[in-house]
DNA sequence: TATTAAATAGGAATTATTACGATTATGCAA
DNA sequence: TTGCATAATCGTAATAATTCCTATTTAATA
């Protein structure tokens, strides 16, 4: 996905056009990477100050719920990047230093044994953590 | 691993032993299960009413550093369980309900396509997430 | 039993996130 | 273009998980 999409999605659905939301995504489709709320926040702050936190996370919510937005939990904080234009369902190997992301299509669900016949399954999750060339140096 | 094991490894090492610590470890091994820490410090209120939550949450950071407790962290907050008896690297089918698992002996970094050159790995997360059965009725 | 270092209590501090009433701004229709 | 209804935002308070800190207590052992 990239920033033009995301804002017609937007406007598809219905939801109001802000410089906010367009500045937020805008950051998001420029560095393609995990960022946290704050990482957000403080990209922001330069053209809004008075930014609040509500604002930040209610959109980051938003995007997430349009599938604007990916979403994942790391380190004790949820971190978000734009949705990959990689088609269909695949995972990340993630810099955990700067959020960077390789996109993996191979999904470990297609290879697992049914051991689960008494779950309902209804979601799974697999990463890869490391640093990336760029942060090793 | 159990509650015997878990004990002679923190005497091994050289830990005190102390009626806290045997009772975390108790609920752990009596329940095999994924709890967080506040589910831990519920089920020793009663023991000890005056429980610190610094004392819980050291002594779980002391079990993890020393691999009596496997941890992780989905929902927000980190949950711990005792190690399986699994022999060897895991994971896990996860209740988000009630923190039951099942071991998964297939770990996909195994068939991984090694896309990754210009990352040093440092770790992988693989969980299935579902609800079981008796969370299911 | 006395000593010493580890463990704990009690509570403050931190950090991420959510909640909420008051205010402002967008989209739309007259 | 203006006014209106509603969505979006601000500012800040509330929550929730976790960590930090100091005084006190306790387990191990000499």
């Amino acid at each position: 996905m990239n920033l033009e999409q995301a804002l017609q999605l937007l406007k598809d659905k219905g939801y109001k056009y802000t410089g906010k939301r367009e500045e937020m995504l805008k950051i998001c489709a420029d560095e393609r990477r995990y960022l946290s709320a704050r990482d957000i926040m403080e990209r922001m702050r330069g053209n809004y100050p008075s930014l609040s936190f509500d604002t930040v996370y209610r959109n980051i919510s938003t995007f997430v719920n349009l599938g604007i937005l990916e979403e994942t939990e790391f380190d004790g904080e949820g971190k978000f990047r734009l949705s990959c234009s990689t088609t269909g369902h695949h995972h990340h190997i993630i810099c955990t230093s700067c959020g960077k992301t390789i996109s993996v299509p191979h999904c470990p669900m297609t290879v697992m044994p049914n051991v689960a016949e008494d779950f309902v399954v209804t979601g799974h999750k697999f990463e890869v953590y490391g640093t990336c060339k760029a942060c090793n140096e």
